[in-house]
DNA sequence: TTGTACGCGTTATCAG
DNA sequence: CTGATAACGCGTACAA
């Protein structure tokens, strides 16, 4: 048996509210009343309880977070360990707990029970696109719900986060071209390349301004594939691009490893690009030219949409766009 | 105002317990009521209150982790990922969630008012060892903990999951000793080399082994620093190694990139050993051999122990060691 | 089979 | 200043 507060007020032979009032340091009490409750407090070890508390409050202080193996991130990502930091330190700032959940499917039973039976206040989703029945659960218990996502849609069913990275990869193809190359290849990610945003945007910004070369390799999200798809391409093209632009950092290195091995100098003779700006770019020798995540910037505004929407009683979805930042490092140069 | 039970019950047109009968399928009640009930619970989008079944029913269905930055893991590895995702399912499957804490530092404040606050049944630390402070605030809330630790220590103030990576250490200097190998050069993960158990057992086995040969650098974690440091070695070194031993994979990796720089075959000339097995340590050519961190293993023996613990009313100390494992790839090979 | 009433541990309201 | 007492929402004996 637990010690409660009533133990804590027999012992100090006061009311429970007395107790209350003291530890609070609300209302106004005598002296002896606050030090007899507050050495009854240590003499029992005195602990309220937080679920108590949470049903008479209301909120329960604590703020889930959905992160689903399936994420627009490369899972091998380190950004996805400090973003889970700096989640809980935003929260915990807040007053907030963070009630993480991983669920192995992006299956709607799995999240279901999480849904219905965590002790939260609100939801942060890392996933591409909450499900109507999840969005269900969550408007019966009114609870406040963002969306960390990318892509360009109307999310019309929860507020959202979103990185348009299509548009970022545009930015990306516009930088090379500015840089006066006219031949650049692409490595996409894997194999379902016609349903990747950064892959149609390079197709449809190479498109808008009249390249006519337009070639592309699968690396699979692989260093070792990259490698392999990289150096047989570069035995059979017929022309070789001026510039690679890949669909994420992890590539874009391992394409700098592949031309550093054959000789090829970058960015003098082939100018390598990425995406994702995940720490190793910055080491990278030369250090790689890519674009930010604006990772940090992702959460803020996730956490303070929530922190505002749990306050509030009405819910309502909010759009909240963020921008793929360009960082221009050394692995590109303007053609000569 | 959320919809309660009491609703459903009013609009169904029975009690409330014959609301919980129907929804927990528990007790017996008319087919009649069963579906009224249920056509209620649908038209009022009922979710019960997850907190109030808490508070009655004495548990909060949630295992907290805390998990702090400085961790005898490097943060960057991709263990420490894989590893949640491991809590997160090993927990639901046993119906818990996972209340995760990252505390920006390490001392006391910073836990207290989680441990406090939090609604868990029980708690997972990644620390190297609880203070006494935070284990009374469990010990007041009679909650059962486990710590996931490092080292061979007895932890006496809770139950803990230990791996003694001393003695794996140990076993890989007498796994390279049984190949042949009579110089040794260690490379250590940080200036504080003389805190660092690795380290230590190195040294003491090295010494055990009647090795006059005894030479260490420091990588830093980093595989910069460690590339840097061995090329100054192996410049200024007057008797060179026949096999190199890493604190981690890391820079176990970064000596094998090094030496495929200089020409020099491994394991033909020289073996190369780390410690952890992380991913990348099985991809690398050649595959690295090095002590692998039983990971799975520490995570299903803490999970069964809390499982264990918060079946019971009693709180109990166990120790529970785990071993590293010798991992032979290609990395290492006899001296001839 | 169903309804009533109490308890879970707190906080908050309102008398005293 | 302090003490009863009513919520909070649900589960569950116990009674009907």
């Amino acid at each position: 048996m637990r010690t409660t507060i009533k133990d804590v007020a027999r012992e100090a032979g006061v009311s429970v509210s007395t107790v209350t009032y003291a530890l609070k340091k609300k209302g106004k009490i005598t002296k002896a009343s606050h030090k007899r409750v507050w050495e009854a407090v240590e003499r029992l070890n005195y602990v309220p309880d937080a679920t108590a508390r949470s049903l008479v409050g209301g909120k329960t202080n604590s703020v889930g977070i959905i992160m689903p193996p399936a994420l627009g991130f490369d899972f091998s990502d380190p950004h996805i360990l400090s973003m889970l930091a700096e989640l809980s330190k935003t929260l915990s700032h807040k007053g907030y707990w963070m009630s993480l959940y991983m669920p192995e499917r992006m299956e709607d039973e799995f999240m279901r029970q999480f849904l219905m039976d965590a002790k939260i206040d609100g939801l942060i989703w890392m996933v591409q696109r909450p499900t109507d029945t999840m969005v269900r659960v969550l408007e019966c218990r009114n609870l406040p719900s963002v969306a960390i996502t990318y892509g360009k849609d109307l999310q019309l069913n929860t507020s959202a986060v979103v990185m348009d990275d299509g548009a970022g990869m545009e930015k990306a193809v516009d930088y090379l071209y500015s840089l006066g190359h006219r031949r650049i290849l692409y490595i996409a990610r894997d194999a379902e390349e016609m349903r990747d945003r950064r892959v149609l945007a390079y197709l449809q910004r190479v498109k808008d301004l009249g390249l006519d070369y337009c070639q592309m390799i699968s690396g699979h999200f692989s260093e070792k594939i990259t490698l392999a798809q990289l150096s047989w391409f570069w035995r059979v093209a017929q022309e070789r691009p001026t510039a690679i632009l890949a669909g994420n950092d992890i590539m874009a290195l391992a394409a700098m490893k592949a031309l550093a091995q054959w000789g090829i100098r970058v960015p003098d003779e082939v100018s390598v690009m990425g995406f994702d700006d995940i720490p190793a770019a910055a080491q990278a020798m030369p250090a790689l030219t890519t674009m930010a995540q604006p990772v940090s910037e992702m959460i803020n505004r996730a956490c303070d949409h929530i922190f505002e929407a749990m306050e509030q009683e009405e819910r309502t979805h909010a759009l909240l766009p963020v921008e793929a930042k360009l960082i221009v490092r050394q692995s590109t140069a303007a053609l000569n």
